[in-house]
DNA sequence: TTAATAATGAACATTATGTACTGTTTTACA
DNA sequence: TGTAAAACAGTACATAATGTTCATTATTAA
């Protein structure tokens, strides 16, 4: 067996990365997504200005990149727990709890739509794949397995921001039962 | 009866606002709406920067303003017409059909959050007062209501926008019938 | 210890923003 | 049709963010 070849990221890029990473989140819980500027995270960060440059070309890239793609991977990967043909969201839910003030940042009103949309992609495609196989393959059922699928995905992401952002009224057994509710509804009925 | 004071918009109002609207609109859909600048509007629209800001203070204001306005009125008041306790989307995606270049500057992908933002809670609200009595008053079950009238109406926008950006590949009343279906099946099932 | 490289800070050109002011043109209305 | 009011264009200006470049300093991995 080969060694792999470890590969040590300088330490002097991981406080700079973790600076401006913790700035945003910092920045967009206090005003918004859309009015954080680079000089506000540079600032905040105390790094130069080119330095951030070295790193990221966008705010947008910031805030996909690093230990926040970590999370939001997790997240996902909880969805796939679920044995059968159902989805649980109950990792889930007790994942966004338990990060809440991430989840916020990146989901909340506060956040930009950039993230909600990623989400929102990420369940919509789970959920295709779920009840994919009951769709045959024209491509007239393929178009309303998608819209149906966008659909839920939007509805459950609504449902998770209502939750996050009302101080999580609902225990997360009782909100995720809920969502698996939701789109085992919308695809029994809609789809005729 | 006392006259009613007709009050005459000058000429050279009206022409710069539907000017810089048809422009924002124009410039949305060539590039998107957050990338839109006031600088682009005030050239496209061929007015001067002072004469922008003697009649809107941002983009945003300027979208939300003029005939626009009333368009998405429209769209909204034919959510009305169905009798019963259903909610008819009959109208309101014929109107979106015969406005499809209006409706995908403001919904579709390139179109800013804050249209899609504005329908999604127009429509939540019409949903939560068609099945508002089907909840008691508890707090707990007020909470639920909203959640999910929020919901549907996320997942109406959705199927709203597929369909839009799809080149409408059903027709309007096939994917009507369907949003009604979706909204009935929500409530029927995720309620408890 | 040292060669590599990351960070700093300053400078610079570019672009957008929002305000202020002057002079010109268009309008509503009497 | 004449006139006062207004909306407009155009310019200038101050402010702020962006993205790049470069010389210098510091930190790091080996």
């Amino acid at each position: 067996m080969i060694a792999k070849k470890e590969i040590v990221v300088d330490r002097r890029i991981q406080k700079t990365k973790k600076a401006l990473t913790e700035a945003l989140i910092d920045l967009i819980l206090e005003k918004s997504y859309e009015k954080v500027t680079i000089q506000d995270i540079i600032d905040k960060a105390n790094v130069g200005r080119s330095t951030f440059y070295i790193h990221y070309e966008s705010k947008e890239q910031l805030l996909l990149d690093g230990h926040n793609n970590l999370n939001v991977k997790l997240f996902f990967d909880e969805l796939d727990d679920a044995k059968g043909s159902e989805i649980s969201f109950d990792n889930l839910f007790v994942h966004i709890a338990e990060n809440q003030q991430l989840a916020k940042a990146m989901l909340g009103k506060k956040g930009g739509n950039m993230m909600t949309e990623f989400f929102k992609n990420n369940v919509a495609l789970k959920i295709k794949k779920k009840f994919g196989r009951q769709f045959d393959k024209s491509k007239k059922e393929q178009k309303l397995l998608t819209f149906l699928a966008d659909a839920a995905g939007a509805a459950v992401i609504s449902f998770l921001v209502s939750w996050l952002e009302d101080e999580m009224p609902f225990t997360e057994k009782e909100i995720s039962s809920r969502c698996q509710c939701l789109v085992t509804a919308i695809f029994e009925r809609v789809s005729k």
